[in-house]
DNA sequence: ACCTGAACACCGTTCAAGT
DNA sequence: ACCTGAACACCGTTCAAGT
């Protein structure tokens, strides 16, 4: 770790950020004295990008909400409403997966009084493609009517808990597939 | 909080416990030399009952899961799979919005090497009842087929999913029976 | 056996002061 | 505007010593 000077030319946020979720996948603690130790600035340095530590958490996760986001809107180049499905649901559990500190992050202390309301936007942009794909479902006649918001809840759900639980090691990636399967089956209309 | 003195004849670890979901559920953060303040003992006390604070969390945790357990094993006492199924679904929610920061506290880390297998034994022993209500469904003929384990991460990850999201206010109550509807539809043979 | 008190190496946060 | 250094009030953990 070569300490790069032009580091601190009015980028030390995004540094510590940097530094912040290579901690959180090595499964370090988060510590700002140790953030900015490992970033080449005094400890009290933080202090100008971020009021407290609270804050430099509620910027990873929306950073975190934003790439989630992203992945899973990609899945949406899938064509028909059981490969839109699947292809979200194996998304979100990779990514689940792939940054399971991350995702703990985001989702942690959500209900404390007082969150940074960017990170609820954040959360609720990245779960609009899933919205989209309902939308879509119900248009072509394979799910059932009702608000999507509704229906949405039940996919959600499903995809949420399917990943925390692989996340546990209590699942391997092919219940993933079944249980969704499952799903499907129970949203379509009769 | 008047400090009982006969407290500390013997059960030292039982008081540091009950001081512990108290503040827990009062949403301070734990720290073990509050704990023994407020329990009347000294910082180093608590080293004798537990070997260090991720001792007392995982002490804390198996309780918790035990607890659950014994909730959900009274859900079974609902006539017929549907009735069954909703019930266990309410009765998980209702634990997981009264104790909100416990269950986080039990599924935290879960994922972490050298954990204390006790959590995860009492996990799956919590779990169980979940298990029973899909074997009895599937005799009834209300449930397709198939290893109970299979049918059950989608019952659990749904629920668990529910739970989750009316605890970061993303659902009320009302959506949670329309979801365990619609997975009881899907996992009906066909 | 069970607990105390002092000590050590850390934290987060604040604030005057530097450039 | 951005950062430093010292200070304050906390932590968890360890260990000799008390009863």
């Amino acid at each position: 770790m070569t300490a790069t000077r032009s580091y601190h030319h009015g980028n030390l946020r995004a540094a510590l950020l940097e530094e912040a979720e290579r901690a959180l996948a090595d499964g370090r603690d988060l510590s700002l004295r140790e953030l900015a130790r490992e970033v080449g600035v005094s400890h009290a340095a933080p202090r100008r990008h971020f009021a407290d530590k609270q804050a430099l958490l509620d910027a990873l996760a929306q950073d975190g909400f934003e790439r989630l986001g992203a992945e899973l809107g990609e899945a949406l180049s899938a064509a028909g409403f059981d490969a839109q499905l699947h292809a979200m649901a194996r998304t979100y559990v990779r990514f689940a997966t792939r940054h399971a500190a991350l995702l703990e992050l985001m989702y942690t202390g959500k209900h404390r009084p007082g969150v940074d309301p960017g990170v609820g936007e954040a959360a609720e942009r990245a779960l609009r493609p899933m919205l989209g794909v309902i939308v879509a479902g119900q248009e072509a006649g394979a799910v059932v009517g009702g608000a999507p918001e509704q229906v949405g809840a039940a996919v959600f759900a499903m995809v949420q808990g399917l990943a925390a639980m692989v996340n546990l090691g209590m699942l391997d990636e092919a219940a993933v597939d079944a249980a969704v399967e499952r799903l499907i089956l129970g949203l379509r209309p009769r």
